[in-house]
DNA sequence: TAATAACCGACCTAAGAGGTAGGTAAGTCC
DNA sequence: GGACTTACCTACCTCTTAGGTCGGTTATTA
């Protein structure tokens, strides 16, 4: 499995953030109870999308969060990528880790490579406003 | 991490009967030996691989593992797929899986589909004749 | 019959997934 | 100023999986 449920749900809170903005801040407590998704849960999830700058959150009576963009311009990839950690396919294309000692001579490298290049440019082409247009667009 | 060492291994194992193929049968202690591969863990991931009769082993000195087909007639998908379990990138595709209960209203779900068929289909256009020519042909 | 090699099952450790619980800090409304 | 609301922070928990190890048993051949 390539994408947890830490990295699917922050696609369902910016979806949801998306398709509520223009109300002002729209509060945790609402998205999760619209999504299913546990608040305690969601809590822990948020954080790095505020520390990059992806949304906003403001404190007290009438807060929530904000996106800081439009819809279109928030890729896929970025989101996962923060909440995931990484989103290579196989642990030696991870950058962090140490290149692997027998990549000079490993025969399944390139095909990882690709691979690599193939997942991250689909879901670099594919933005929240995409999303957007779900499969029942009755809500809403 | 969408592929674990599991997979990656029975790969390399393939790739290397790939290209000893024709010398009989192979034991699988010359193949942990030259990929460096713990030799107790290979004789838990190939076993799958007899039931599905991608190998065939024999028992007792001389014997060893070969293939049964050559080596363009391996994809990559189906020597994963069987090591692995499975190889979708999120959990609610997994076949086996009862499907989500929000499955209708999911806005994300058609872009992990498109995801899934792409590599899937990528997956199933290399083989293992594809992977013997490696980055360094120097070897063998 | 001894060596070799596939095969089988039990076990182990560390890490991660997927949460829950409880509290603090900041801001708003009356 | 006090109640309320909301983001935010820290600690903890359980279950599953990855990634093995160890010791043995069966089949085959020199």
């Amino acid at each position: 499995m390539m994408v947890s449920s830490r990295g699917r749900y922050a696609l369902r809170v910016m979806t949801d953030l998306a398709e509520h903005r223009g109300e002002g801040y729209t509060a945790m407590r609402e998205v999760a109870e619209r999504q299913g998704i546990s608040l305690k849960y969601l809590e822990k999830i948020l954080p790095c999308l505020v520390a990059a700058g992806l949304i906003e959150g403001v404190h007290g009576k009438g807060g929530g969060y904000r996106l800081t963009r439009e819809p279109d311009r928030y890729p896929v990839s970025e989101i996962l990528r923060l909440t995931e950690g990484d989103i290579a396919p196989v642990a030696c294309l991870d950058c962090g880790t140490e290149t692997c000692s027998r990549s000079a001579e490993c025969r399944t490298r390139p095909m990882w490579d690709k691979l690599n290049t193939l997942v991250d440019g689909y879901l670099s082409s594919v933005t929240i406003a995409d999303l957007m247009e779900g499969p029942q667009s009755t809500e809403k």
